[in-house]
DNA sequence: ATAAATGCAAATCTTTTGCCATCTC
DNA sequence: GAGATGGCAAAAGATTTGCATTTAT
């Protein structure tokens, strides 16, 4: 995944609407190159204050109407950081998310085999799971260890 | 946990409510107790529904606050179910969420010593799991069996 | 008595919708 | 050219905030 360069992804990323029977809109090219050439997960009004630059007619409805598409497509994934809103992910490899409950940064853990183990109930047909490690960042961790020590 | 009455439920929660310096007041109460004794991890507003039969005059503001003040506290868990708003938990044992995609259906998983393998970027200060096991409850699972054979 | 909490309403933020103009295929 | 898509603005929904009043400790 880390090799394949951006026009890689938007190759696909065109093939995949043709696929699916959606236009290849300039519009719909720039937001996805926006989400393919990060992985900060933005959300949908960063995605905006960063395409109104390229087109800068591009409206927000227009951003959410196409989240909504590409995700109902499979183009796209939502990540959700507890509380936060929506926040957006082009990379739809099985991958996990470590996330400072402190400074906010979300940073890609490559999926690791992580699986319950034990039973799940009966018929339950997983189609993925959903990881969020919460925690300190070594960063923020350094920090709140001295403001630990004040509080005992 | 579930041989826990609601009103051992209710003790500890004022033990906890004292020990933070949080007030036992009637709403929060009830707002507690109408949390503690679901675990369909409610909305805000579903628990205001719930809520106002008992006491018509409690308003949904102050259910977001106290809301905000539990969760900072540590009484109270959110939960992140894709896409959705806010919904709420007052199980603070570790365990995770299996979350059927079709009907939203959310079922408690028991802890299940998850956790990923491999090595987490350094210094980086765990503090917990929030797993969601995505996919297709039995029922579902079923009906879609049928659709998805229409499809090919 | 004092500080914290509530109710209410307004404000803010996020997301969706409707409709006409425009673009892709 | 037909149907899908975009822009814009209004609407709907979710959450937060401010402030006067009430309550818990």
């Amino acid at each position: 995944m880390d090799r394949q360069t951006i026009e890689d992804r938007m190759q696909t990323f065109r093939r995949r609407c043709a696929e699916k029977g959606l236009a290849y809109t300039h519009q719909r090219q720039v937001i996805y190159r926006a989400l393919a050439s990060t992985n900060t997960h933005p959300t949908p009004e960063a995605i905006y204050d960063k395409v109104k630059k390229q087109m800068p007619s591009l409206s927000l409805g227009t951003i959410y109407k196409n989240i909504r598409t590409f995700t109902e497509a499979g183009l796209l994934q939502e990540v959700n950081l507890l509380h936060e809103s929506l926040r957006l992910d082009a990379n739809l490899e099985s991958h996990h998310h470590l996330v400072c409950v402190e400074c906010k940064s979300v940073t890609d853990l490559p999926e690791q085999e992580i699986r319950p183990r034990g039973e799940l109930p009966a018929g339950f047909e997983v189609q993925r799971y959903n990881v969020e490690v919460l925690g300190l960042c070594s960063n923020c961790s350094s920090k709140s260890k001295t403001k630990r020590s004040n509080h005992g």
